[in-house]
DNA sequence: GCTTACCCGGTAACCGCTTACTAAGTAAGC
DNA sequence: GCTTACTTAGTAAGCGGTTACCGGGTAAGC
């Protein structure tokens, strides 16, 4: 054994091959479980494999195989620098993540994680090399246009997170209507708060937008007043929705009974921005939020939500992404269940605690 | 155009070569700058690219260029089932891989996250996968066996984080040893604390090894007096450093002035559990930790830790691994600085806040 | 004993890209 | 006008796997 030694070429099937005095084929075969090989013939090629340290290369198989068993994941970072020190949890992106990955692992996928900062430029140039590293695509929210997607998803499987879905994309999110629906119900009926106001997170997020959407509907539904002014537009970060508040405060405005937030993460801002004023929640303004992220329940008061399942969100997303990169159709628009998690920001008293559900399973593959 | 159309086969650049009406290797030219081809090829290949939106394979690009630019991270998710509610932060793990991505992205490489269950098997199959799959691998604590390292490390460029480097591996880590003699010198000269005791992390863990080996010694050599027993002995997880805690209790077993935790999760875990008894931090026992995660300054009281540049070590696990791929020899044992955080569950009081560091920075690269 | 069937294993084509080598065309030099 | 030098673009050889196809050997059937 042993002419040029010291290159550090990583051993190929070729050499597997003439180490085991085989051909290339039956190595293949051996380590595929492809074809009725000799029992001694296996030996020989795993004893080779094992001397060498073979791991065969990915991007030769992939290129045969045309399957890299590679999906792409392209996510926005949160503010570059951590905007203030509030905000360092598993947040909602993560947690899907998690159910991503999570969901691929059974499918021996991997997961290739590309994140954008978040006023990067060069995002769809960014987009694309990870395109041509997977064999399909998940796109959080805002990563791109409804058209660059479009365009995308022409040469790419792509499935799209709290999005659209456009003619060849498919698209994953949850019930926000009957979620808003179930929470402006709660809050109106069962409290009898009169005045409500929604503080948005990104106006051009279909999450936020539908959110909005029923909130007004169905607060007016209820007979409850909206407060609606310019002033109530977050960013779906804590930042915002503390910001928010304190110049609503700071103008002298009168707030409303109760404040829908866009999601956990505004709501954790704006409960920050109220007891700094010395403002009580619930007892004289109401908050909740939307996701039911993992700090939600560690908030003081606890916050009212409406749960998605996060993780199995994710989780579908591969699954129907999956199925999709086998070649079969099904529906574009997925839509996940929601639940709404009644604590105490909302104005309910402590629950002596019959606590939740476990921890969130994930989805029977179908 | 258009034979066979709705196979929805992605465009190969023959495609695109024919469609511009020039060889293959124009367009490889266009699309990666090389030679210098006229004004007209350049804009027929463009205006083809466009039209097809082509991407091209980066399996084949891997092929050919013997470099598929992903590096590959294994890590160990936490508890399958979230144990408590209580840890669901962005932790340690977390950081520093968002430091490798950050960092990976600047050199044009992506990452591909493999996370490995706490009780799964066929661990190394997987890292195996993960190998064939990228040009370089990135291992966190506890992984492989130092042996199952070695024998990686001979086909494929491996950085371990937190581990000992091998003859063929490099390794990351942090000063633990000036960090915990700073420690032990605070607690015991500056607050005169006489008798300590070390809750230890994973036993077969390097960090753990050093953090112990030295409070064992610096804690001699400052006169103190240790609480060794068996029941130290924790997981680097919350639940640990609580279950040590109860179970000592319930023994009736009297605490030590000052508690020096592996981590700060499992400071966390024993501050709740101290909290719980009604014993108070830092009055009654002194609880440290180490690591200075996130979470960390917002503990009741703010935990004194001993901080290492987290996202920093993922950065630099991944600058060390991208000099390997490229050839360059350099250290193998890469030991980044710690900073002792004085907070207040040492003892100390609470200091005006003249906040800390602005948002960590990442080193230059060399 | 010779044909037929079957089982294994080898040869070679192909996956989509990069690039060394080469050819053709053009400009410059005598 | 013909040679020389330079620029641009095409041809083809890999990169490291998978697998269709084929051929040799052995067992079974007559």
């Amino acid at each position: 054994m042993g002419e040029a030694k010291r290159t550090r070429v990583t051993p190929t099937i070729y050499d597997v091959a003439g180490r085991a005095g085989v051909s290339i084929a039956s190595v293949s075969r051996v380590l595929n479980g492809q074809g009725s090989p000799r029992a001694e013939t296996r030996m020989r090629v795993l004893r080779a494999v094992r001397e060498l340290s073979f791991v065969p290369d990915g991007a030769a198989r992939a290129l045969s195989n045309q399957l890299k068993e590679v999906v792409g994941v392209v996510f926005r970072r949160g503010s570059e620098v951590p905007f203030e020190d509030e905000e360092e949890s598993l947040l909602f992106i993560d947690v899907i993540n998690r159910g991503i990955e999570v969901a691929a692992q059974r499918r021996g996928f991997d997961v290739l994680m590309s994140s954008v900062g978040i006023r990067e430029d060069g995002v769809s140039t960014r987009v694309a090399a990870i395109a041509g590293k997977a064999d399909g695509l998940i796109l959080h929210d805002r990563m791109l246009s409804a058209a660059g997607i479009a365009r995308l998803a022409e040469s790419v499987p792509v499935v799209t997170l709290a999005g659209r879905p456009s003619r060849v994309s498919i698209n994953v999110r949850c019930d926000n209507e009957s979620g808003m629906r179930a929470l402006i119900r709660h809050l109106v009926t069962d409290h009898g708060y009169r005045s409500l106001a929604f503080l948005s997170g990104h106006p051009d997020s279909p999450d936020n937008q539908a959110r909005a959407r029923v909130f007004e509907a169905q607060a007016i539904a209820c007979g409850a007043e909206i407060h609606a002014a310019a002033a109530w537009h977050g960013d779906y970060s804590a930042s915002g929705g503390a910001r928010v508040i304190a110049s609503l405060l700071d103008e002298g405005r009168i707030l409303p009974r109760a404040i829908v937030c866009a999601n956990d993460q505004t709501a954790l801002g704006v409960m920050h921005a109220l007891a700094r004023r010395g403002i009580a929640v619930p007892n004289e303004v109401a908050v909740t939020g939307f996701d039911d992220v993992p700090v939600a329940r560690h908030l003081h008061p606890p916050l009212t939500t409406v749960r998605q399942p996060i993780q199995e969100l994710g989780a579908t997303a591969f699954e129907v992404l999956h199925s999709r990169i086998n070649g079969s159709a099904g529906r574009r628009d997925v839509v996940l269940p929601v639940r709404l998690m009644i604590r105490e920001s909302c104005g309910c008293a402590h629950q002596p605690s019959p606590l939740p559900a476990p921890a969130a399973t994930v989805a029977d593959e179908a």
